[in-house]
DNA sequence: CTTTGGATCGTCT
DNA sequence: GACGATCCAAAGG
């Protein structure tokens, strides 16, 4: 029986970000009492990935990135929408991982009055924006330590462990090194049995 | 189910 | 001044 939470580990998320990203598949994003399972992600390098944020070195949006792996960076996407990531890579070899969907685990309540737009459960945060708004993630996070137990927003681990075999495909909404396969989601039920 | 186009504003050049 | 690491509604199969 495995019933108490494991907080990731920092050096783990000092690997190549195309680990991490694989490793944070079916981790738990906690906010308060919202749950998310993270099923979708993708990975972002630091200067030799022009697709990142961190690829022309810090500005003031992007300080957070180039904080200590485990941080959290939130940025605004679209003038309206907010985007969460998981700050890997040692302090001065930036990257980190777009969460892009979690499977809604707990706090249903307060997701659907935050999302209620959503018409089904489904659509409650299978999305970069929507996970946010669901969660209840906004630019006063950005910069939070998701390892830290007492912070507002954290990541955990349970029993569920990430997925020996992701589905991975380039990366989507980006308009430069479209071709690097760095998406990467837990297959859907049926896939599994094979 | 898929495709298409408009919204909207912070950020960096 | 241009461009997004997006979302949603509407319309067609």
């Amino acid at each position: 029986m495995e019933s108490s939470l494991r907080v990731p580990d920092r050096a783990g998320l000092e690997c190549p970000v195309e680990d991490v990203a694989r490793g944070l598949l079916n981790a738990l994003l906690v906010v308060g009492g919202r749950i998310g399972r993270i099923v979708e992600v993708e990975a972002y390098g630091g200067a030799d990935d022009p697709a990142s944020h961190a690829h022309r070195g810090p500005t003031p949006r992007n300080r957070s990135m180039f904080a200590s792996p485990g941080t959290l960076y939130v940025y605004r996407s679209y003038g309206l929408h907010w985007c969460a990531n998981v700050v890997s890579g040692a302090v001065g070899s930036p990257s980190a991982v777009l969460v892009r969907a979690v499977a809604p685990v707990a706090g249903l309540e307060s997701m659907r009055r935050d999302r209620p737009r959503a018409r089904t459960d489904r659509d409650l945060a299978n999305g970069p924006g929507k996970l946010c708004a669901a969660l209840g993630i906004t630019g006063s996070d950005d910069g939070a330590d998701l390892l830290d137990p007492s912070a507002r927003v954290r990541l955990v681990r349970d029993d569920v462990l990430a997925p020996c075999d992701p589905v991975v495909s380039p990366r989507v909404g980006i308009s430069v090194e479209v071709e690097r396969p760095w998406r990467f989601r837990v297959p859907p039920p049926h896939a599994g049995a094979r």
